[in-house]
DNA sequence: CACCTTTTGACGACGGTCAATCATAAGTTG
DNA sequence: CAACTTATGATTGACCGTCGTCAAAAGGTG
């Protein structure tokens, strides 16, 4: 039966072609051929055609291995351009990024989420039209839009279900609106998931298995399995914020239960913790500050916080297995305690077939996580197979 | 190299097609072009390759609508069929199933798989062809394979990794030695995976998100998330038997660690417990005994062990948002208890949004769930659309 | 029974892909 | 520089899958 596989029939179409290329390495037409199986003549006819919609561009000559040097062929990331939209609860980050997510021009800026979907909407529309022109790029060239909310979100509709921070915004139909206005495809999700999803893109891309953990004012968390962002039943995996930590003291949490993670280890909670020891700690952005001023007290506190942190991601890692855990969010700003604490407790509590090849880092994407994914999740959206043979005909 | 494999199964749609009619409902000929948009002529030319394979077959005709009444196709679950493997650390369940996972032929014996590779495939060979023939069938209409085993598999190679309780089989190529007998694909992984396997398809096919739980002597789960199996980096997800349980009392576990979910709630822990309150329980069965003939003790310390469970799963509802939990595994065979204990506190430890829709129940596979996910695995295999167009050509 | 509706199978047309060929371009090797 | 090697573009006929049409088949309706 399986031998039988290698006799199927013909493949491809020109868009699948294209994603061979996305990586963004030079291939000649020979390379193509091979790896396709199809003929030379049709994979030239398909270079044309990618090439007149100004997806590819030739990339000079390879080296010659005895007669004429063939051309090569690469994908021009500059073809077209998305707009990336990440927005906080306290602050917006927008980009305008071309289609391999080099960021072209960006904006950031304090903006309150809780002034309701008009207001920051139509923030985002008036001033992702005067980014589009910072970046020299006109209204055509946008492709498509890639939107981060705080809260959960069904991908499938992009509306916010419920989301605690954000209440106005519940079942706002915000792909809808800004199409109204952008005229484009608008992709919108959880901002832990675009952020997983741009540290995954950016840094990571070769890792099938993650887990991206956003440890800031709260605690959230984005999985990618088997090379895919996974967004659970209603939109709402990763939320590890009101795991039961075991062993920690039984704080009281916003959600109602007590001992939660975001209660013992999150940016707030740490500040509290700061305060009630007699230092000046508000808020997340304070407690970086101490531990990066060298503070003692602080720096042993962000620890804790990390074994705290650890002993949720352990059970994480027992289910998951992932071969990759990047700490992202302010709080992993503060260096090397944090995750040291993590590490600490994870590797301690994991069994060796889990985590011998479980590596834990910090974020290398940092503050730009959110837009970068934002950025490759429009993106997907315009470069799969069927919408490139539906943009070249 | 591998490239070239996301491209040769691109197939012309026959076996695409056939991908509508595997949920067994008969549809004609119009109803298929109207799903895939393609020509009537071009459907009628694919029913009749289907036909010739024998994979489907004329299913009566359908109600007129005032002129000549339409003939509908079904699938044909018999036209072929797959050995179903679940061996168990001691015991063997074989199954000989159809295409809809039907059991033509089974056999259930016990089976020490300390025995080694060599012993326990030997007898999986020979006792398969017996049961083959039992159900009727000759060797060419057997299609492939599919075999769970009580330990990490790496699923892309069928290799068990460092597998604890039987150690002989590390690194043992399952699939090529059952090849070399069956001559068919060979399809291998995880007990639990396939047990979650056989349930989401047998019983719960709508569902995207689930986890499915096997409590018996040892505890451990296996995840779908959108609507596919999640293994992991080293198909080692699911491990939820190590993970600590919050606020446990600190029981020494086989790993190493203490305070694991396996040593406080599986069936050897709770049998233990009753030992010390002076019952006679040896084994996971006995456990299950004691709780149906109605000791209260037992059901008590079932109930507590329902808890414990329950405060893990809580976290994993957390971070994967399953809308389903199925208990599966010999000691949910005992009743109420237990899952009674799990949803006490999952719907108290977990966020309401990540609740409102999420059911925990029994499994409805019960003890076939592994054989009935081992056949699932083998027909997909075998069903996938680059499959079929490879067979009927 | 005649007429209508709908399905079905057969046929020819169309378009994409392939393999082969040739002339030409653009390098390397001696 | 000449001979050789390899890549490219253009062209061709053949093949295969798909589509649309049309007449025949099969049943309902009056």
């Amino acid at each position: 039966m399986e031998e039988l596989l290698k006799f199927a029939p013909r493949p491809t179409g020109a868009g699948e072609m294209f994603q061979l290329l996305r990586d963004g390495q030079p291939r000649t037409r020979a390379d193509l051929a091979a790896i396709t199986g199809q003929a030379r003549s049709t994979i030239a006819a398909r270079i044309d055609l990618l090439m007149s919609a100004g997806l590819i561009a030739p990339a000079g000559e390879a080296s010659s291995t005895g007669g004429r040097p063939p051309a090569t062929f690469a994908f021009r990331p500059g073809a077209r351009v998305v707009l990336a939209v990440d927005l906080g609860a306290t602050h917006a980050h927008l980009a305008v990024t071309d289609l391999a997510s080099n960021v072209l021009a960006e904006l950031e800026t304090p903006l309150a989420i809780a002034d309701g979907p008009d207001a920051v909407l139509s923030w985002v529309t008036e001033h992702g039209d005067k980014l589009l022109e910072t970046a020299g790029r006109r209204r055509h060239e946008l492709v498509s839009v890639g939107v981060g909310l705080p809260g959960p979100v069904e991908h499938s509709t992009g509306r916010p279900i419920n989301p605690p921070i954000m209440p106005a915004w519940d079942d706002v139909d915000v792909p809808g609106i800004l199409r109204r206005h952008f005229g484009t495809a608008v992709l919108v999700d959880n901002d832990v998931n675009i952020m997983a999803l741009g540290e995954h893109r950016t840094a990571w891309p070769e890792v099938t298995d993650m887990l991206f953990v956003k440890v800031a004012t709260g605690i959230g968390s984005g999985i990618i399995a088997d090379g895919e962002l996974r967004r659970g039943a209603q939109g709402a995996a990763g939320d590890i914020g009101h795991i039961a930590v075991p062993h920690a003291p039984d704080v009281q949490c916003r959600c109602g239960n007590v001992g939660c993670l975001e209660a013992v280890a999150s940016g707030q909670a740490v500040a509290t913790a700061l305060r009630a020891a007699g230092l000046d700690a508000a808020t997340s952005a304070d407690v970086v500050a101490l531990v990066r001023s060298g503070d003692l007290v602080a720096s042993r506190a962000l620890r804790q916080a990390g074994r705290d942190l650890g002993s949720v991601l352990a059970a994480c890692v027992s289910l998951l297995n992932p071969s990759l855990i990047v700490i992202g969010g302010i709080i992993a700003d503060a260096g090397e305690h944090l995750i040291a604490g993590i590490r600490e407790v994870v590797y301690q509590r994991s069994l060796p077939l889990a985590t011998q090849h479980l590596r834990i880092v910090t974020s290398q994407a940092r503050a730009r996580a959110g837009v970068l994914g934002a950025s490759a999740m429009a993106i997907d959206h315009v470069l799969s197979p069927a919408a490139i043979d539906a943009l070249i005909t």
